[in-house]
DNA sequence: TACATTATGTGTACAAAGTACACATTGCCT
DNA sequence: AGGCAATGTGTACTTTGTACACATAATGTA
């Protein structure tokens, strides 16, 4: 047993500080989307003959010059080309066998996107957007870390603004309604919705009225600047 | 930019695989007990010279055999000499420059525990509980670690029996109460107090009194064993 | 043995938030 | 003009949180 808890004398303890330098570091990030009325999760076909025709979550190592939560940045953008997105550190998976190739502990962040705001970048691999429901099995431990993340986001959602990354800028009650109800996969009443949302104090009327709809037209709410702002600091 | 997420890709791009592995990966631990009414945490004297005199968590290296969650058991066994303790991953810090000998990434668990029912293996380097209140200053990011991980606590005593891991078995409305309050650091109403443990209906009345006060004697409690062993699972 | 001390044990009124539930209105489409 | 499909709105009830006071029980001490 060791003598102290010190990362120093510990790692002297052992023959070879090598020993310790065995484990790679990697991010996992769970990026969702919104589109159709369901909740939508970015996958990429796995390139590993273990995983042969399997999808998994967008990851890499991470580098030995950026923060962990710089790695998880750099995967969103080159995959999304979005700056200044909502990504936040959820967990870190660290059993022994989770990949293949060797000892990999990986943190998982999930980010908020909205999808129509931005094309892919072209990409090999199938990278493309999957319906989470429809998600049944995934390489890796990765099913583990979709399933860990979708259960932050909906415990996230009750109390935090997070939504409004998954909108337009203006959207109507229903619109918003329709993100909650696919986020948690569950129908919420329409009155008790808005008294909900109202007592929040979320959103701002705009006074301007829903387009392009084949029925009665309902106003349109943005999310107050005061409060988006707020939530990216926590 | 990569043209694939995965990971052996992206090693492949680099001249060497071994450039992902300068980064060190880390345990440390937030091991919280309670006494004389106040919470503790567990500290023990930093070995290295940039932080002499400093306290710190405890914390090791992880090594390249043992899962992740393994580690944090394995250092809270070494110094507390408790098996089927409390514990639970918060958060992992990954800046670049947390730790002065080297790029160390480090998963914070806390940890809760009956200061009276052990004894603190014989130690070097000062190990001891100190009041959560006093500590200012901590070596590396521990300070904001402990933070973290407070928050964490805090959260969860509202919803889930965590506290029973600081207590005796069998304990006082009182007892309890005094256990919220230093957690929480805040005064709580009796009567309110007890209305909202009632609801939770975690507790069995054992029809027994306190003994060895010097004033009326409380009636005495214990957590249900299926609401512990729930609380375990989650 | 009485009395001061100290903590236990208990209930009510009010406020805030969550939940179940129905009908008139508006604009579009044909 | 009438049908369709959605918007917009309020009330009664339940649950949970909060503020607050007094009689009771055991101990310690004069």
């Amino acid at each position: 047993m060791g003598k102290s808890s010190n990362l120093k004398t510990a790692a002297l303890e052992k023959s070879s500080h090598l020993e310790y330098f065995k484990i790679a570091v990697s991010v996992d990030c769970v990026i969702f989307g919104y589109e159709d009325k369901e909740l939508k999760v970015l996958l990429i076909k796995s390139d590993l003959k273990e995983f042969a025709g399997m999808y998994s979550l967008l990851g890499d190592l991470v580098r030995p010059d950026e923060d962990l939560d710089e790695a998880s940045y750099r995967i969103l953008k080159e995959r999304t080309d979005l700056d200044d997105v909502f990504l936040q550190q959820v967990h870190t998976f660290g059993t022994i066998n989770r990949h293949p190739s060797g000892r990999v502990v990986s943190t998982a962040y999930y980010s908020l996107v909205n999808i129509n705001n931005h094309k892919l970048k072209i990409n090999h691999n199938d990278l493309r957007w999957h319906s989470v429901k429809s998600v049944y099995k995934l390489a890796f431990d990765h099913k583990e870390i979709l399933t860990t993340c979708l259960a932050h986001l909906r415990g996230q959602i009750e109390e935090h603004p997070v939504v409004h990354n998954l909108l337009n800028e203006k959207f109507s009650l229903r619109e918003l309604q329709e993100v909650y109800e696919a986020v948690l996969n569950t129908p919420l009443d329409r009155r008790n919705f808005r008294k909900k949302i109202t007592l929040k104090n979320w959103l701002v009327d705009l006074n301007e009225m829903e387009d392009n709809v084949s029925h009665r037209p309902g106003k349109l709410y943005r999310f107050k600047p005061k409060v988006i702002k707020n939530n990216k600091l926590a």
